[in-house]
DNA sequence: CGTAATACCAAACAACCGTTTGTTTTTTGA
DNA sequence: TCAAAAAACAAACGGTTGTTTGGTATTACG
């Protein structure tokens, strides 16, 4: 609390008059995190129109937010409900009602049922943990979305080369 | 440290007669985790002889490992090498050396060489995202793990049904 | 203009943190 | 058996943490 002040040049009580508690701001820096990228992803899925080109156009735009807009993006994808007891509802929601535009973008491929589960769990887990091992220099976000994604579209075993 | 004194029955302070930091006894705690799961990755690996098979078990496994034996592995996937500044090297040789398992385990099938670290980072990214919505009352580890594999090895286009 | 809401300051509170120091108990081995 | 090494205790150290309280500027508005 004391570094956040320090960077909004207040004092650390002065925070007390804009959040009630450091767990209500982190709620609120999560939620914001999450629209900025729900915002970003709902735009560019709008500009395509088959449902593979939607995806793709998503997966770049959620892992281009993860790598760019790092600060927000490292709450949204570090802090789990379960780390904060008192607002885990209010995280989950917001976690639930953002990975719900992949669970449809994914539905509108046409797989089937099963698979659609866990193709969003591994697509979601792959792009986020790119995160971690993310550096400036190789790939660019767009490549690495796409080399993602590729990994769901053509088989393992294939093309020996 | 007091909470872990507690649970060892120890006083807080004899917990240095043994570990020179905090941060040295969350290495040891990261080590030992890394080779618990490493230890049983190679025996399963070792009983399979056609490469899927041993990739497979690889990663039925690991994730097996992550979902069971909860304590040390949370350490071990939510712990990041840039979180402990004065240990980063030591965490980061720890999980390459770990990660070189599927390295080769991804070589042995034959893909291009381009796909290869992209099969690897979504792979491990997928299996370790899943510790953070595991929940006991669904699949079992070994059917989700096989699970996410099959995202890898059946394209994301096909088998409209 | 003046008053009331808004925003922030100044200072402190109590609890908690990793760690150190000197001492005592327990175990080991010659 | 008895000295030495190992292990743990007892108590505190200085610093950090999230937060509260009462006062003070600043702004908006009837």
């Amino acid at each position: 609390m004391r570094d956040i002040a320090r960077a909004t040049g207040m004092l650390p009580g002065s925070i007390y008059y804009h959040f009630a508690s450091k767990d209500a701001l982190l709620v609120a820096v999560y939620a914001e995190g999450v629209q900025r990228i729900a915002g970003r992803v709902d735009r560019v899925v709008a500009a395509q129109t088959t449902p593979l080109k939607r995806l793709e156009a998503a997966c770049v735009a959620h892992l281009e937010m993860l790598l760019a807009d790092s600060d927000y993006a490292q709450v949204v994808v570090r802090v789990l409900p379960q780390d904060v007891p008192a607002a885990s509802a209010r995280l989950t929601a917001l976690r639930d009602d953002y990975e719900a535009r992949f669970r449809r973008l994914i539905a509108a491929l046409g797989l089937p049922r099963a698979r659609r589960r866990y193709a969003r769990l591994t697509l979601l887990g792959a792009l986020n943990a790119a995160q971690s091992w993310y550096r400036p220099g190789g790939d660019a976000p767009a490549r690495i979305a796409r080399g993602i994604l590729a990994c769901l579209r053509e088989p393992l075993e294939a093309a020996k080369r």
